[in-house]
DNA sequence: CTGGTATTTGAACATGCGTTCAGATAAAGC
DNA sequence: GCTTTATCTGAACGCATGTTCAAATACCAG
């Protein structure tokens, strides 16, 4: 057999970065097998090299696709305003998205190991712009007086791993709902730079 | 050749439980072959199995040690006392802790996919342990008035959420000591946890 | 219908994997 | 000094790995 019927790179390239997200997701990089991606398209696993030119490539490719998405989606949901209604716009949109995108967020921490040196850099660069995002938010809290905190950039730090650690628990069918959980975490949020009074 | 000179149990052990902590930590779990740990601890790799049946079960003691000293310690350090000052006292025995002990905590996170569903289990048994421990603290801050938390569960998640969150990016020759580090984390738990007024 | 291009197969490559074990040597006990 | 026990070597096992590539077939334009 040669080319099967059905088949076209508008298909199967998405079809391969989706199996590669959820295996590297639930298993883990190293121990996925590119024969285990192609299984899952549907496919021998020679045919994955003519979309992607190694698997160190595929990773990076995924990790720096979901930084992009990140970063542009948190653009767009950006308001303007005060400090207090950038800041909850910034907490529910975290929390939101990176429930949407469970395996990209996982794969994010979990395998930034397993890039090169110079692949590492790139992705850790847009990490720090979305870090300073809310570095920013925080700085002109603090200055209207809205906030108080001892060290904006360590407050960003703590209140982006808090949200992040919702992922590690927060399940659809559990108790609460992801609306009432938001709401939860934005109440605590408000508590971390508040104003004592 | 055979047994070499100088080789004794007691010192292989460890030798090889200390050089897998290391090498799972940097390069993960699935990453890592026999061989390399073997190499370091300066022995060929059929000689680990006399220390160990299989890989899986070398990681799965890792773990199992972690959390065994993770209990330990945190119950050698409990202070009695008010909510606050207990609260007080897991935020800073978490960092310590938390940051004496990078690899293994790295490893805990990372690797609890590669564990079979029954070892899985038991690590997360003893996970909840702890965590039930702080919302023991945290349910009784409510009663007795100190605290203002809608969900304590999800309090205590959120708050080793973000303390964990400090071996991400902390180095030792950074911007900051790490006593100071704790003071600005025990500050942002006070806050997360206020009764407002 | 024909010729060109896109896409996949399937086999092959060298290399590395976790694990086993008989044989060899070091250490310890008597 | 001899025997027993603890420890390690080194080779071997079958199997899986990432990657390459010529050959084969499907699709598409003219």
């Amino acid at each position: 057999m040669a080319r099967t019927s059905g088949s076209f790179s508008d298909i199967t390239g998405p079809k391969i970065r989706a199996a590669a997200l959820r295996l590297f997701a639930r298993h883990g990089y190293a121990a996925v097998s590119m024969r285990q991606i192609a299984g899952e398209v549907g496919v021998q696993a020679g045919a994955l090299y003519n979309y992607i030119p190694d698997k160190q490539s595929l990773l990076f490719d995924l990790l720096k696709g979901h930084m992009d998405e990140l970063l542009a989606e948190r653009a767009a949901n950006h308001l303007t305003g005060s400090p207090t209604t950038r800041l909850e716009d910034f907490t529910r949109f975290h929390i939101r998205f990176h429930h949407m995108r469970k395996d990209a967020v996982f794969i994010s921490y979990m395998e930034l190991r397993n890039l090169t040196e110079e692949n590492f850099a790139l992705i850790e660069a847009l990490r720090s712009r979305y870090e300073n995002d809310l570095q920013t938010i925080l700085e002109a809290g603090r200055a209207s007086g809205d906030f108080t905190l001892s060290d904006a950039k360590v407050s960003a730090r703590a209140i982006i791993a808090m949200l992040t650690g919702v992922n590690t628990w927060f399940r659809e069918d559990g108790r609460l709902k992801l609306a009432e959980v938001e709401q939860i975490y934005w109440q605590m949020v408000q508590n971390l730079v508040a104003s004592r009074g």
